[in-house]
DNA sequence: GAGATCGACGCTGTTACTTCA
DNA sequence: ACTGAAGTAACAGCGTCGATC
């Protein structure tokens, strides 16, 4: 029931994830005074995250974007600081210098309600996660990086059942070609007595009857004539048109 | 009006860290 | 104590969209 929900969340985020946001929420102008720290950001004093190359373009942006969302969030003190919630680990660079990435465990209750707050919507405007930020006191980075992975984390379950369905089908699929295999083996070793329907090609000698939709042969429409005292085998050779079966009469099958 | 540029955002894939069996 | 797997926070890179010039 929860993971039905969930595939819902799932469908209309890869549906309607999108863009509508930022017509409702536009952020401050670059004019904003925040800029004027712009030209004190030294890419040297940048984290290298993960000691890997990063883009210096991105991690200015990176660093920009944080210090807005914070100036959004009237909490400006924590983008430098970099704390975070009193009931989860601080995740703080203190050791200057380490590159290696500290993560913090968020709190059950903060997980809880970035749950919430998911299940109503997978995705946020910029005052919906400052204020949630504010609420949970994370930075409104790290609300953005749990929806991020929230969603991420939802679109692969939904793959997983997806995948799961799909195989599913394949199997039902299969074992009905097998089926039909072996009826199909079935019929033609029924009409083996006569050697020219050895040659006889199979979709001229093979049709589905419309009543049951199984594959038959004129074998079994022959008999089936024959039976109601149509025309018989004489009438024609095997693999001729007395022989077919006749989609608008009932196969012997049925 | 068309095209270029920019900023914001979401998605995907990856990494690093934590937790647990 | 050690280890491998699973879970997940954090990140990089890319594509897309709307706004602006």
């Amino acid at each position: 029931m929860e993971q039905q929900e969930e595939v819902g969340l799932a469908l209309g985020l890869s549906l309607g994830s999108g863009h509508q946001k930022q017509l409702k929420e536009k952020p401050s102008p670059p004019s904003h005074p925040r800029a004027l720290l712009e030209p004190t950001l030294s890419l040297s004093s940048l984290p290298a995250k993960d000691g890997l190359t990063t883009t210096p373009m991105r991690r200015i942006a990176a660093v920009k974007r944080e210090l807005q969302m914070e100036e959004d969030d009237e909490a400006t003190d924590r983008a430098l600081i970099y704390s975070v919630a009193s009931s989860a680990v601080v995740t703080a660079d203190d050791d200057e210098g380490c590159n290696s990435r500290k993560k913090l465990r968020l709190s059950k209750e903060q997980s809880v309600l970035l749950e919430d707050h998911f299940k109503e919507h997978s995705t946020l405007n910029p005052k919906q996660k400052a204020a949630l930020a504010r609420q949970l006191n994370l930075r409104p980075r790290q609300v953005e990086v749990w929806f991020q992975n929230r969603r991420a984390r939802t679109k692969l379950k939904q793959t997983e059942v997806d995948c799961e369905l799909l195989k599913r089908c394949c199997e039902t699929l299969t074992e009905e070609n097998r089926r039909l295999h072996r009826e199909l083996q079935q019929l033609r070793a029924l009409s083996h007595p006569h050697p020219a329907a050895f040659f006889m090609p199979a979709a001229a000698a093979l049709s589905i009857c419309p009543s049951c939709e199984r594959l038959t042969t004129g074998v079994s429409a022959a008999t089936a004539a024959t039976t109601t005292g149509a025309d018989g085998p004489k009438a024609g050779g095997p693999g001729r048109a007395p022989h077919l079966f006749s989609p608008f009469t009932k196969s012997a099958a049925c």
